[in-house]
RNA sequence: GCCGGAGUGGCGGAAUUGGUAGACGCGCUGGAUUCAAAAUCCAGUUUAGGCAACUAAGUGCCGGUUCGAAUCCGGCCUUCGGUACCA
């Protein structure tokens, strides 16, 4: 009989939820695990293949810890919040209340045919009250100790659309995704949260915990610590002014002929002369319209112009001039750069373009220092044109510049970092509203706590001109100040998404909780999240931002541990014709139909079996028959030994001499892959255990011949291994041998038989000058002349080298014998 | 541009530490079964030459280290993710 898996299906999924299989107890902290995927965005109302292919073997893993004795928490929520449903607003006039919870229904309908370990008791979604009223009290606990602050930052503006827009609404040209008018830079201010104070810690704290390495390795350059200096500019003829920059190269000082100013800081209006301010005003028009990618850009031409203004370099009194240039950011570091043409690549071609002066202070060995340089000299070397330092190695030279400026309170021993303060204003209606009103008289206050939460109003018009929608409900807007009870407004903007998700996995402890942010004691049980399982996407942001969330929570005694996600795995990504799946491309793969032919289990097995989770690729639906021909195959074979258990009782082990033959081939398997499946499946390589079980399964074939408990003993163990990847089916075999208890009710893991698993012979290559010419089975352990002797006696071997003489020979017990000839 | 990955048969991929390249599966070819087909089962399947034994080449490209490299090093090419307002 064909496995019937639709029956099978329907039949497990209800009595795991009659029994409640999968409710977690949380006081039972004994093996205690928390397994967590990232969870769903809920854009369209379809899950696709993308989610199949993040949810299911995660919930495989979770599976096979729980059938190993774990406590498994695994739960799935919503991360409503977002600006697609805005956008749809707009376009279809369909309120993102109304599409967003009617999407939610849909998916978790969906998410229930998977079949996976969920606690939907634990179900959480961000767009409630009851969630994001917490984002607001953190939002002002970060407030009161003065990590929630507000400053001017440069917002995407469309001036025919009169709106805000996101890096991803603008296209490649640089123009409305909407309207095709050219997208300007325009600064608002905005809120920022310092997560710059964390920096140190965070990238400490990269140290402790299981991340995959390529992961703790973007973070590490996303914070992008460096160690410098920091020089003060005078400013010729503003004795009240300086400019601060940052160098890490202080030895290269006496060589700085400019300096550079981001256009947008305040103090190029200042400096600027009369006789260059249209021109210094016209380059800040020009560059309007450019990311920071393309100003950042090394290939890109290098432009700028002069202010007319100069600053005295401090080591010399020289007066060199001051310029802006587009790559200078007024966001990054001081805004302010110097120049040393002779040695940095860019100002190089800078200095030449502009015919700027370039001075040598560095000469590389065996140069003459009246050479004239072609190309900047990176190097260290010797120092040249730097007064008391000329003569003396570079490298010294740093903390030696370095401390002769602190003692003359030019400058001092700095630490800058690459991170920047987490931006988390945005101009938009489908977020969490800031709990902050603006009086005349107070000034910023934030709403009492107990005043919260702060609700999203529904009427709302998506499409108002200006900054944000909120400011077009005046009974939104118009508010008392909490303190004075005079008029005051209410900030308009609403927070970043981000911030939804970066404590999310300390709520799913307790969605309901009404006394706090989260249970705190739920919260110490059960956090660190043991296995984090998400897109490599968010490498960078959100896994930064929670981290940094999760420290802040610690710091005022929310939490008890320094990181919130132990160990973590990035699943790769499934495209369609090498295309990323986006409902926009409308490139979706739509797993329904596979789901309606094989069953959830083959296609959740087969999603494993495609290749390694960390790499996704392409989808094709080439090899699901080999899958299904595997279920069908192995079903047959439990279908054969019907109710074996009822009738007999397999041993814990078996003793290799009591067997026979085909017996003891069949025992040294099965232990060999249970081995094997143990050690695949941990570490998420599941493609690898799945092709495990079908060599299982190939090698099973003589099974029928085997005595009744050995066939018990070997399919037990089979079932067991299935019940992770094919959880229905799994359930389904082992009841077919006659057990009366599920095996996530009641779950079970045999140990391996680690006598099996010694070999008494070895296969032994035999190279001559690298190159395979023999093979031998020889004994386990077999010491080097013997095998020189057999390997000698092979023909291949002599026909190779005769006539040769032997340079050497190379042994590697129970690996390979290598010959090298000449 | 910058930061971080990936690249192996016709296809998806395997090779746990530098030691048999191609496990497992798809597809294809041949056979069994069938009136025939589907399904199933059995055998073969990196490429080139050869009836075969065998020989040579081969893990994106070029070079290097080593007795030995898919694996380590240097330089490229292609491609994917991120680049701070998609999430």
């Amino acid at each position: 009989m064909k496995y019937p898996f639709a029956d099978v299906e329907k039949k497990w999924q209800k009595k795991w939820e009659d029994n409640k299989t999968y409710k977690t107890d949380l006081t039972d902290l004994k093996k205690a695990l928390y397994t967590l995927v990232m969870f769903i965005y809920p854009s369209g109302s379809k899950l696709h293949i993308g989610h199949w292919y993040n949810y299911a073997p995660t919930d495989s893993w979770a599976r096979y810890k729980k059938m190993r004795g774990y406590n498994v928490f695994e739960p799935m929520g919503y991360d409503a919040f977002g600006l697609p449903a805005e956008n749809y607003a707009i376009k279809t006039g369909i309120h993102p209340k109304d599409s967003t919870l009617k999407n939610i229904d849909d998916i978790r309908e969906q998410l229930k045919t998977m079949g996976c370990m969920y606690d939907w008791d634990a179900e959480l979604m961000t767009c409630v009250p009851e969630y994001y009223k917490w984002n607001q009290w953190l939002f002002i606990q970060l407030y009161k100790k003065g990590l929630a602050y507000r400053k001017n930052a440069p917002v995407n503006w469309c001036t025919s659309c009169k709106t805000v827009l996101a890096n991803e609404q603008v296209q490649t040209d640089g123009t409305c995704e909407r309207c095709e008018t050219m997208v300007e830079r325009k600064n608002l201010t905005q809120w920022f949260f310092k997560i710059t104070d964390y920096a140190d810690e965070l990238l400490d704290g990269l140290k402790t915990i299981d991340w995959p390495a390529k992961t703790k390795l973007m973070q590490e350059h996303w914070i992008g610590k460096s160690f410098g200096t920091e020089v003060k500019f005078g400013v010729a003829g503003h004795k009240d002014k300086e400019i601060r920059v940052f160098t890490t190269r202080p030895d290269t000082l006496f060589g700085a002929t400019y300096v550079v100013l981001a256009p947008e800081l305040d103090l190029v209006q200042e400096l600027t002369t009369d006789e260059h301010i249209a021109e210094v005003n016209d380059y800040i028009e020009s560059i309007k319209s450019l990311s920071e990618i393309e100003r950042t850009s090394t290939v890109k031409e290098k432009t700028g112009v002069p202010t007319g203004a100069y600053a005295i370099n401090p080591v010399n009194g020289e007066k060199i001039p001051i310029w802006i240039a587009d790559y200078a950011l007024a966001n990054y570091g001081t805004g302010s750069v110097m120049a040393v043409p002779a040695h940095d690549e860019r100002d190089f071609e800078f200095a030449t373009k502009f015919k700027l002066q370039i001075r040598k202070v560095i000469l590389e060995k065996g140069t003459d220092s009246d050479a004239e340089l072609t190309e900047a000299f990176t190097a260290p070397g010797t120092m040249v044109n730097s007064a008391q330092f000329d003569g003396m190695d570079s490298v010294e030279c740093k903390s030696k510049i370095t401390d002769w400026l602190a003692e003359n309170n030019n400058g001092e021993k700095r630490i800058n970092y690459r991170l920047r303060d987490w931006l988390i204003s945005r101009q938009r209606y489908w977020g969490t509203p800031i709990p902050i009103v603006y009086c005349d008289s107070c000034g910023e206050v934030p709403i009492p706590e107990n005043q919260l939460p702060l609700e999203l109003p529904y009427d709302v018009d998506f499409k108002h001109d200006g900054a944000s929608p909120l400011a077009g409900n005046s009974e939104f807007v118009n508010t008392t100040c909490p303190k004075c009870g005079g008029e005051a407004k209410r900030d308009v903007d609403t927070m970043d998404t981000f911030m939804d998700s970066s404590w999310y996995y300390l709520r799913y402890l307790n969605p309901k909780f009404t006394d706090g942010m989260f249970d705190t004691k739920l919260g110490d049980d059960w956090t660190p999240v043991d296995m984090y399982v998400g897109g490599a996407e968010h490498a960078t942001m959100h896994l930064l931002y929670a981290r940094f969330i999760h420290k802040f929570l610690r710091d005022i005694g929310m939490v008890n541990s320094d990181e919130p996600f132990q160990r973590l795995l990035h699943q790769g990504t499934i495209t369609n014709n090498g295309a990323k799946m986006s409902k926009s491309k409308d490139n979706v793969v739509n797993p329904g139909i596979f789901i309606d032919e094989y069953g959830s289990d083959v296609f959740r097995m087969y999603m494993m079996f495609m290749g390694p989770y960390e790499l996704g690729g392409d989808w094709s639906d080439k090899g699901i028959v080999g899958v299904d021909r595997f279920v069908q195959r192995a079903y047959a074979l439990f279908e054969s030994n019907k109710d074996l258990s009822k009738s007999t009782v397999a041993p814990s082990e078996f003793k290799m001499d009591d067997l026979s033959q085909t017996e003891k081939h069949i025992y040294q398997l099965v232990n060999k892959t249970l081995a094997k499946y143990e050690v695949e499946v941990e570490n998420y390589r599941f493609n690898t255990a799945v092709a495990a079980l079908m060599e299982l399964n190939n090698g099973l074939k003589e099974l029928a011949v085997c005595s009744n408990e050995f066939r018990l003993f070997i399919l037990e163990r089979f079932a067991t291994m299935l019940a992770p990847l094919a959880p229905h089916m799994g359930e389904e075999c082992w009841s077919i041998l006659g057990n009366e208890k599920g095996l996530f009710d009641n779950p079970v893991w045999f140990e391996v038989d680690q006598s099996a698993l010694v070999q008494d012979s070895v296969t032994i290559i035999v190279q001559v000058n690298g190159k395979v010419r023999a093979k031998l089975e020889l004994p386990v352990d077999s010491d080097e002349a013997a095998v020189k002797e057999t390997a000698w006696n092979d023909n291949k071997v002599k026909s190779h080298t005769e006539g040769k003489s032997v340079v050497k020979e190379i042994y590697v017990k129970n690996k390979i014998y290598n010959i090298v000839v000449r």
